[in-house]
RNA sequence: CGGGGUGUGGCUCAGUUUGGCUAGAGCACUUGAUUUGGGAUCAAGGGGUCGGGAGUUCGAAUCUCUUCACCCCGACCA
């Protein structure tokens, strides 16, 4: 049977992802210009997303906290890069019940400034460094074009902020973030994402420098997934953020901030996900299996029951559709809705002995013995699915990846099948303007763990500073 | 912010060019029956100030003006 119109992918792959984002009933558009409404099912995959980060930053040492969504326009504005790189997108609250304000109040868009007022209040000696802080929240950026998850006006995030005694802790954290990002992508994801430094043009505004986790779509187009900034000391000198070191002098901390979306569902649409919906990796799927009992006789109800039961007791998120539609119904919805398994039930096996398993990923079902440890075999099936689709991911990233010696090859690429190009740069800005001549082409982060492969700029021929990842983006 | 497009039951749209009976269809929904191995069938039923405002007219979903919203493609950003 065909599926409701989910456009071809590979026709209008814009008009694909809306249509996924809608089959699956992740989001609809609210009446509120530029945001969306996160329905059940895309706000579970939220809710999976931030428990394992939650416990990956608390492993790591951090607490949660919660700071005002409002900043004050003389907070905001101590640091200059800062406002000057977010005021074109803030929303202001001008007016409070029926008076106006004295001194008008940004929406949070991050809150860098926030946390750096906090803590210079907080702040004495090196015995209260350091603090690891994040917090789960929604901020505000007054985009003008809007897409399901991708881009919207209001998104949850994550951000954390951390200040240290020594610069060399701080640019530790800025790393063990940038690492913590790309270990969830890779084992939870499963998506092979790439990190490292934004240059100078990229970077966050006010940081010294930004580390970049990078993730390419199934179009070929460069999504950026999480973001890790070392701050140094200019936030602390304009927050005044002092403390007395261990020589007894004072001295402004070092400062970090690491943050991640909710534009990670998108992500997972883009990479992962066919013309028959969504699919979702297993360690990130809010529901793993689903178990459609065909028919309603008591004998194949109460199996499904069992096998739940047993599925569930071994942490095994699954459940049993007693709706009221028809099997194939069922199984087209739980389909377009990426569930990773489904358990097929009916008087027919239970006369042969089987249970019926279909997998979202390949949509290839197997029967396994009535008797056999259900469990095992899910278990198996699911650890399969996650691999399988990390090893497609990562088969589509390299055969997506080009190597470029000349601005020509560079255009050839992004004008027939774009994706990563890998190029040298001279470290100019001019050059890298030139690139985004070529339908947007941008740095995507510069590899510093990775070999050159030429000894010139591929735009203007001199020499070569760093290997840069090139590539179209969201 | 430029360019293009669309607003009609919950959803997708027809009807607008050429104003005219009581505004339609499919899907969805409700009830009942029969069904159940890839989006079931039959029957009955509910639901609309045609995005808002102003105007032209005997008469407006349809024409004029105005406004709002959303979508797509570019420039800017997670």
């Amino acid at each position: 049977m065909k599926n409701k119109a989910i456009t071809d992918r590979s026709v209008d792959f814009a008009k694909w992802y809306t249509d996924v984002v809608k089959a699956a009933k992740l989001a609809e558009y609210s009446n509120v210009k530029g945001c969306i409404v996160f329905e059940p099912n895309g706000y579970a995959i939220w809710e999976k997303m931030q428990s394992v980060l939650d416990r990956m930053f608390k492993e790591t040492g951090h607490q949660n906290v919660y700071m005002p969504m409002f900043i004050p326009e003389s907070l905001l504005k101590k640091e200059g890069e800062l406002i000057e790189g977010f005021a074109p997108e803030c929303a202001w609250v001008t007016q409070g019940g029926t008076g106006c304000l004295d001194e008008r109040m940004a929406v949070r868009p991050t809150s860098e400034t926030l946390f750096s007022d906090y803590y210079s209040s907080k702040i004495n000696s090196y015995r209260d460094l350091p603090k690891l802080y994040n917090q789960w929240c929604s901020v505000v950026r007054w985009e003008k074009e809007t897409r399901p998850f991708l881009r919207t006006r209001e998104f949850l995030w994550q951000e954390g902020h951390t200040i240290h005694e020594t610069q060399k802790e701080a640019e530790e954290e800025t790393i063990r973030m940038l690492e913590v990002y790309k270990k969830f992508f890779h084992d939870y994801l499963a998506i092979p994402s790439i990190i490292g430094r934004k240059t100078e043009k990229e970077k966050f505004a006010g940081a010294e420098y930004t580390y970049t986790n990078e993730a390419l779509m199934y179009n070929g187009v460069a999504l950026q997934c999480g973001t890790s900034h070392y701050f140094g000391q200019k936030f602390s000198k304009a927050y005044n953020i002092k403390f007395l070191n261990r020589n007894n002098q004072w001295e402004y901390v070092y400062q970090t901030s690491w943050g991640t979306t909710t534009r990670m569902i998108g992500a997972l649409i883009m990479v992962h996900s066919d013309e028959n919906g969504l699919v979702l990796p297993p360690r990130i799927a809010p529901r793993q299996v689903a178990i459609v009992p065909i028919g309603t006789d008591e004998e194949v109800v109460t199996l499904a029951k069992s096998i739940n039961e047993k599925l569930n007791a071994n942490n095994i998120v699954s459940f049993v559709d007693l709706t009221e539609k028809s099997p194939g119904f069922k199984f087209a919805e739980h389909e377009v809705n990426g569930i990773p398994v489904r358990i097929e039930l009916g008087k027919r096996d239970i006369e042969s002995g089987v249970v019926t398993l279909a997998r979202r990923d390949t949509r290839e079902r197997i029967t396994v013995d009535v008797n056999c440890d259900i469990v095992k075999e899910v278990e198996k099936l699911l650890e399969d699915i996650q691999n399988n689709l990390y090893n497609k991911a990562l088969e589509r990233r390299d055969s997506l990846t080009f190597e470029a010696h000349n601005i020509e090859e560079v255009e050839k690429i992004m004008n027939t099948q774009p994706g990563f190009v890998k190029a040298m740069w001279c470290g100019d800005e001019a050059c890298e303007l030139k690139m985004k001549e070529i339908r947007g082409t941008k740095s995507r982060c510069i590899l510093e763990n990775e070999k050159a492969i030429d000894d010139k700029c591929v735009v203007c021929g001199k020499k070569a500073k760093h290997l840069v990842l090139w590539g179209l983006q969201y």
